[in-house]
DNA sequence: ACCTCACCTGTTAACGTTAACTTATTTTCC
DNA sequence: GGAAAATAAGTTAACGTTAACAGGTGAGGT
């Protein structure tokens, strides 16, 4: 056993051990160029007996290309961030290129920091499914106008050069709510936002939509649970936004009757809270989610609400971003939005009490 | 505007303009050595105008090191995984190291490609936090043995010179399974492993053992829902691994009175299946999870489970990584497991029925 | 006999950075 | 005043790989 694990074994220790130049060795373990079949044999079996692992650095910067490609996301553990990687890892994989994720927590900071090491490390290209921040715009717009190709998901910034891709949230988020508005709610909460940071939240802006075209007021305190607070505390999580928030909503003297949470998991919150509080789910509170998380349909009762292909959405960036790695960098900006879609499950249903003048009370159970 | 977006900039680049030597250039982007501070200026000026960035290939080429760590998970979207690397990139980022994580989808040869890609790339170090499998194992033999510093969480795999994380997973499980024992239940289920798979889950052996001490016999069937099934089906997730098998445990002609669930999402599923049976949680089946990720505290009846000290996983693999990155590579290996903590919530409570001589039928049905 | 072309291998010179060394010029301090 | 120390910058030579080119050999065609 020879174990010289000091330096590691490069192309010139092999050379010499068989007896040829460098650059044979490296058409060797590329397979490119002519070699005699005797002396790859003989390199190879070299190389594998020193165990040699070529080095990406060394190579990268002569080839200047890593077949590596980057990719930011706000929050691992979040199924939504999670089949976005599938799709992109999908095609990446189908490509031959690797994938690096970076996590940003949700920070400014964090994010700039990413862009900062992969585009340091000469990834091919950068995914960026984080959320917008001043600075984090600010770094990507260097990094697009220094050549490196982008993809954005779902990243409220556009640049001449960097693809698109995201899911109709509006649209999304004005179905939810009219659904609800269309089975006789007339007092409907929304969970997850502040007033400040909705502006930026499509879907919250497409509630915003369908209750003016409704004709709904925005009662006062019909809005809970924003961001701020689970930025303040660490470990604050979703869940516990859904749950806390509904608990407000539930402490108004005149409660909604329906509720639209931010996303699947902060609906799950509120649904535990709605049930601790004794009501029944669709019959006193209506809920709806967003994301269509595996989980949703799985809860008791199952959870209304809205899917936006995901997966679709991973792979469309990375086509998008292989495109311009591969072709010409400069190519104008492509853009892809997927529609999003009401899945209609168990925790919607007609407003009870609002309906009361002539219609039938309970609906059917579904198991 | 000057945009020439085919080369990057370099050192030569900011030197020519600068009118100075690159190793100037270099000395002040790295702020070591000896520069006249109105050179520096100048310096800094032409490098920002010019938006430089530098080249983390040729750096970590000459430098031997790049200040960056790969880590490796089974599958992101699990809170589990998600709170290991808080743990990890917390330790690294006080310490200045940069976090590149690579999925593997559970699967052995995405777990081989991983590995492979972070040692091409010269990461300083990795962090292997996937369940093992033969190739996955040899691979990482092999880095190892070339000098690669790694840290191993919860692998089922031991090397000389890797150190070892993990949570006492046999203890905790044992403890899960005493506690309902000890509380009144005779037939007690395991959903989430297959029984081949089983013999290398510490979790269920702690099951198995504590049957076995209190002389409870394993009766057939008990044992549900593998995880060939969701191996076999892209996308079968954990959750509906816990809906069918805990399905399955309910159709037995003698059904159990408690399960135990490989995993909080596992447990999730179970207790969807439960309450859609119309049984009451945990009157008429108690359940315990393990891992207690944050829904836990918030379903309703909240979850019973197994928290492991997640984020101190992470840490102390970090610590152990960076231990061995910046002093002896060769130093023999390191070993921290951590105690697991039951934490008692609302589906576990005394087996009613069990304490009657004869069964009775179904209870009421709750919403 | 000569040309062409396929095959096999070697040489050279980067890719962008920095460690180590050298050459100056100042400053410090006894 | 002069030796030692600090400051400022340049020179050289890698780090490990590979693109581009340059030689060779031998087979096949005319």
């Amino acid at each position: 056993m020879k174990k010289q694990p000091k330096k590691p074994v490069t192309l010139a220790d092999i050379a010499a051990r068989a007896d040829v130049t460098p650059m044979t060795v490296s058409r060797v373990i590329n397979n490119n160029g002519y070699v005699h079949t005797e002396t790859r044999e003989r390199v190879m079996s070299v190389a594998r007996e020193m165990n040699y692992r070529r080095n990406g650095l060394a190579r990268g910067l002569k080839r200047q290309c890593t077949e590596t490609v980057g990719m930011v996301i706000g929050d691992i553990a979040n199924p939504f961030a999670a089949e976005l990687t599938r799709g992109v890892r999908e095609v990446l994989e189908e490509r031959g290129y690797n994938l690096f994720i970076c996590i940003s927590e949700h920070t400014a900071k964090e994010d700039v920091r990413a862009f900062d090491s992969l585009a340091d490390h000469r990834v091919d290209g950068i995914i960026a499914a984080t959320r917008a921040s001043k600075s984090g715009n600010e770094r990507l717009e260097e990094l697009i106008d220094s050549g490196i190709p982008v993809s954005l998901i779902g990243r409220d910034f556009r640049h001449a050069h960097a693809d698109l891709v995201s899911a109709d949230n509006l649209k999304g988020g004005y179905e939810a709510t009219t659904h609800l508005i269309e089975i006789g709610h007339k007092r409907i909460g929304f969970i997850g936002v502040s007033l400040t940071e909705g502006l930026r939240l499509r879907r919250f802006q497409g509630y915003l939509e369908a209750l003016k075209d409704h004709g709904l007021p925005l009662a006062d305190g019909l809005i809970a649970g924003g961001r701020e607070a689970a930025e303040q505390m660490p470990g604050y999580s979703t869940e516990e936004m859904g749950y806390d928030g509904m608990m407000k909503l539930l402490e108004l003297k005149n409660r909604p009757t329906a509720v639209f949470a931010r996303n699947d998991f902060t609906a799950m919150g509120a649904l535990n809270a709605i049930k601790r509080a004794g009501l029944r789910i669709p019959e006193d509170m209506a809920l709806i989610g967003y994301d269509d998380i595996p989980l949703a349909a799985h809860t008791a009762p199952a959870l209304t609400t809205v899917r936006q292909p995901t997966r679709e959405q991973g792979r469309a960036a990375a086509e998008f971003l292989l495109r311009r790695v591969e072709g010409d960098r400069e190519q104008p900006r492509a853009e892809k939005s997927f529609r999003c879609e009401l899945v209609i499950r168990e925790s919607t249903a007609p407003a009870a009490k609002v309906l009361s003048t002539k219609n039938r009370k309970r609906q059917i159970k579904t198991a």
